[in-house]
DNA sequence: TTGACATATGCCGATATCGGAATATAATGG
DNA sequence: CCATTATATTCCGATATCGGCATATGTCAA
């Protein structure tokens, strides 16, 4: 029997976005196609560091690859990211909305009546 | 000097939400005030796991709680998902059609006239 | 063909995680 | 005051992660 210490990275888009670095590759690879060594300059990490990053985001569909000779052109795959979205939005009411303003209005009143 | 090996899940919302168990908890929550007894119940965790849970939410302030008595009332703090709820909408673009971004052109005209 | 270039992979030690079981802390009720 | 209830904390073994370094794979160019 397996048992696991934590989720393995490659589990989802949630395990694998969880690290910084890999967000920032994100980010750099959203402004258009990007290779592995202009990542690498960019955002100033080793070469194997931002392949084995790759590797992770690549595992859960973060990220897309076209091979062109010897060189690799990374593009992100928006749509691996709707879950993650969606998850998040289902939220937006806790943060958002006038009513919630209002409950903490009331809250507050709450508080002030009983001290 | 400390080597890490992977982010802690206590180092922000991104990593606190990587964990399934975490999720579902925060969504039992996002119904109303929840005691921790109630969410063992519900999702059927052990209570330590529960409470494990409970405070790595707590450290990253995604939970608060409301002390009374021997229980302990948990509540969903909106806010500490915004910074998750913003990066992936910067990527909003990556999946959407044409239809999607007529309603973000509408949206950013309604925000103008809202402020 | 051979060497330089681009990227991926393998091995390493240090570390934090996870769930389970036991236990600690704290508040209630009889 | 004591037993019970509610929740938090600690210790444990197994495991996957991360970065660094070395190396493998693959491709172009002279």
């Amino acid at each position: 029997m397996v048992l696991m210490a934590r989720s393995a990275t490659t589990t989802d888009a949630f395990n694998a976005v969880a690290e910084a670095s890999r967000r920032d590759l994100l980010d750099a690879i959203s402004t258009g196609e990007v290779t592995v060594g202009e990542l690498v300059d960019r955002l100033g990490l080793s070469q194997p560091q931002v392949s084995k990053h790759l590797g992770v985001l690549r595992a859960v569909g973060l990220v897309l690859v076209r091979v062109d000779g010897r060189r690799r052109w990374y593009r992100v795959n928006g749509p691996a990211l709707q879950p993650i979205h969606e998850w998040v939005r289902s939220f937006e009411r806790t943060w958002n909305t006038r009513l919630d303003r209002l409950d903490d209005l009331l809250a507050e009143l709450n508080d002030k009546d009983t001290p």
